[in-house]
DNA sequence: GGTTGACCTTGCCCCTGGGGCAGGGCCGAG
DNA sequence: CTCGGCCCTGCCCCAGGGGCAAGGTCAACC
């Protein structure tokens, strides 16, 4: 009895599915009813596209796309639609896991702790001279910021001892919001000795990887040192969050966007050493 | 200069969030600027009113809906907070507990273990007379679902002695899917010698919890016995499906709704005691 | 052979949390 | 006064459907 054709309601039922999400599964071309009718339009469907349908039912009840579930059940095999599911469940996991720890830094935040931990970090101001800059820029999100900052300060270390070597500690600018979905652009920024070999360099890149040579002016920044176990989220918020009040409170306006510097080896830091300043711009 | 006034543009920028995000909240009453000029329409910020910008931006990204984030925002001190997004937290951990079990139930039946699964249970028949029922119906989630049934069944179970007693095992229909999102109606059911005495029951309780007498006319069923261990999501998933399989290999039909007999002691048992039996109704 | 009621069709508006764009108004510097 | 950069509202778009209306079909019963 496998080619007896069920109407719409019927599928729907068996396979634990409304009829207007197979209309709509229709329509992506995930489920498409056996037959047809030319004339009436009615969709038929035969009882052997129910395990799709409930495979699809079960895919949807993790919150799975509709595209991403079309690349599991066109899997060639078993094994290349689990490998599929996997993927995407590492997604999840990855992403939850970045929540869980946010999560659990804004209990900390709300419960009433901000005062003493905004007590922890000592804010003070450094003049900094005019620097030429080789940067590399690029939309980031925050799970993959580590890394990116990794390779993109070794690409301009490296590249730096051809531009008169590092006159000053590499640093990461952030234009915007670097969060888990939205991605602002992130800039690397390494100062070098020779802008002209700097800018020669640049030109041989090609813009593979958005490299530019800035110059900066004299600014003046405020900035708090952390510790290599507070560089991560959310943890660093906390630090971010301790120089931006405390600008206003010194009569000052931040003048631009906030920076990371990486002034140690982070390689060859513990996590309590000191190895970065989270700074502002201020007039 | 806490009084000094921001155009959403700088606002936007100082807070974290895409201008647009900021009208959609002052639509809402989420976050609304300090002042708004009449003529002009330009919503005004103060810098005080970053802090709580950024919270909801934070909030944002735990995928937190607007109006939750509200409850949060507006509560009247950090401990209430923290208890909103807390209760919050709970919700989504416990969701995504249920979608992993059901994503490794995937993961095993799509790699190929299917045909093993099925193998596994023994599924027959058996002729069920004509009953008298007491039922309790409503739509609940997943979640719920075990503690709603342990609460209905008791409930019906101490009303069926003035009923003149239990005949026959309870159990619980299933009308429609019953996931983590979409409630389909569940029914509770105990059969009674007595019916005139359920009726007058019924009377006596006025629809309060959904209460009904139904007579199900004999029938026969197709079952598949489980243990403790397995009457949960997703696994009871698979003694469902072993069912679904069988009966029209057995050149039979589906004849009603699927449901499930508990004809054992629930307390008393282990785990890998007998203790349900997973049936359809059959032609 | 009709009628009736259940079922099916398409199409439209609704939800959330915005993104993107068009057309037009406002603001400050030169 | 003008120019460029902001800002305003309003509209359409996304997923993944829910819900409803108007109208076409199907099958069973009389």
């Amino acid at each position: 009895m496998d080619d007896e054709l069920l109407t719409i309601g019927a599928f729907a039922a068996r396979a634990r599915l409304s009829a207007k999400a197979l209309r709509l599964y229709d329509r992506l071309g995930l489920l498409p009813p056996a037959r047809v009718d030319e004339v009436s339009g009615y969709r038929y469907y035969r009882a052997g596209q129910i395990e799709r349908a409930r495979l699809v039912a079960l895919l949807r009840q993790l919150d799975m796309p509709l595209a991403r579930i079309a690349e599991v059940v066109e899997a060639p095999d078993g094994a290349a639609a689990a490998a599929r599911l996997d993927a995407y469940w590492a997604d999840v996991e990855a992403r939850l896991a970045g929540q869980r720890t946010l999560a659990e830094y804004l209990r900390g935040r709300l419960s009433g702790r901000s005062s003493e931990m905004y007590g922890k970090f000592v804010v003070e101001t450094v003049d900094v001279p005019e620097q030429v800059l080789i940067t590399e820029t690029r939309h980031v999100l925050a799970g993959e910021l580590p890394t990116w900052i990794g390779a993109s300060l070794g690409r301009l270390e490296s590249a730096a001892r051809e531009c008169g070597g590092i006159t000053a500690a590499p640093f990461v600018v952030y234009h915007s919001e670097v969060s888990m979905e939205s991605d602002g652009p992130a800039e690397s920024c390494v100062p070098v000795a020779d802008e002209a070999a700097a800018r020669a360099w640049v030109e041989r890149q090609g813009r593979t990887w958005e490299t530019k040579v800035r110059v900066e002016s004299a600014q003046r920044l405020a900035y708090t040192r952390i510790t290599k176990a507070q560089v991560a989220h959310p943890q660093i918020l906390a630090a971010f969050e301790a120089v931006e009040q405390w600008i206003p409170q010194q009569g000052l306006w931040q003048a631009g966007p906030c920076r990371e510097v990486y002034f140690a080896d982070w390689e060859a830091a513990g996590a309590e050493d000191p190895v970065c300043d989270v700074a502002f711009p201020v007039r």
